[in-house]
DNA sequence: GCCTCATAGTGAGGTAACCTCAGCATCACG
DNA sequence: CGTGATGCTGAGGTTACCTCACTATGAGGC
């Protein structure tokens, strides 16, 4: 907590670590807007696409963490562009599930594209060792956190 | 963008990283919501206590990103709370400048502490040659940005 | 079978944090 | 000393959340 202390070098390299992700934040937005998308509707979007049984809305909102409310919303909006469709789930007639459609699919893997190529380019900065090495660091950090939180 | 590639590696070590900083950040808004600040409020207070001459508000749009008219309504809560005061700037009597009170002061220490506390906490959990790589990484991804990019 | 309680989704309405546009006061300059 | 730029703010809109209340079901106890 002193001079140049780890206390200190610790809260500039926290900034630091923000600051790269702010811009790898906006570059993700601006892959995003490219497609229409807001982030949440993209995760949904990837969250329905990825399971092999079509997700309730309940569960969106367990992997988007938010209120099960605002999930309607996102599906609404997904469902307006043709992206997804809801159906009545047939195991409980209470609940809907969300399938993706072929243009779904198509807007995910082009937004998945566009993400691995800008990631690309920005981790291509790196040498392996660098990648490694960061690799590394940011594997012992996620330890510190609660380890209950999922995402993606 | 090859076999093995870094395409693929580097997407997940993006999304490892943006983890990492969303962990961050939750524990740096605990502490701003300890104090009853919002980030951008946080961060205009910040800017105008490091400043040895008052920002004005355009000084602070500038410093936030965000248009001149949001920071109105950002100055007005730091001023309801008693932590600046609006001051007609001497040198122009359009502009007002923006000064930080004796509380407002207090606050900015405790939640710069309080900051520095937390991210102490997380980057402890690196060892000394973790924490260098982890620097030397972000800050040849930073080269990355646009360099036009100042912010904090 | 029926009653009760929990759960899935949504309508209504609220809030926070942005924005743009218009307007006023003032500055800076030819 | 007019003309156009600049600093701030009122009015009002948007987005992305939220809570609360409601309907339709499901599920367990008896």
């Amino acid at each position: 907590m002193t001079t140049r202390t780890p206390g200190q070098g610790s809260e500039d390299l926290g900034e630091q670590l923000l600051r790269v992700a702010r811009g790898l934040r906006r570059a993700w937005m601006v892959d995003l807007s490219a497609h229409d998308l807001s982030p949440h509707e993209a995760r949904a979007l990837r969250v329905a696409a990825d399971r092999q049984d079509a997700p309730r809305l309940r569960d969106l909102a367990d992997a988007l963490r938010i209120a099960p409310r605002s999930v309607t919303d996102v599906v609404d909006a997904l469902e307006a562009k043709g992206y997804v469709a809801r159906q009545p789930d047939p195991a409980d007639r209470r609940a809907s599930v969300v399938l993706v459609t072929e243009a779904g699919h198509a807007v995910r893997a082009a937004v998945q594209e566009a993400r691995r190529r800008t990631m690309g380019d920005q981790m291509g900065a790196l040498t392996p060792a660098q990648r490694a090495a960061l690799a590394d660091a940011l594997t012992s950090l996620e330890g510190t956190f609660d380890p209950g939180k999922r995402d993606q």
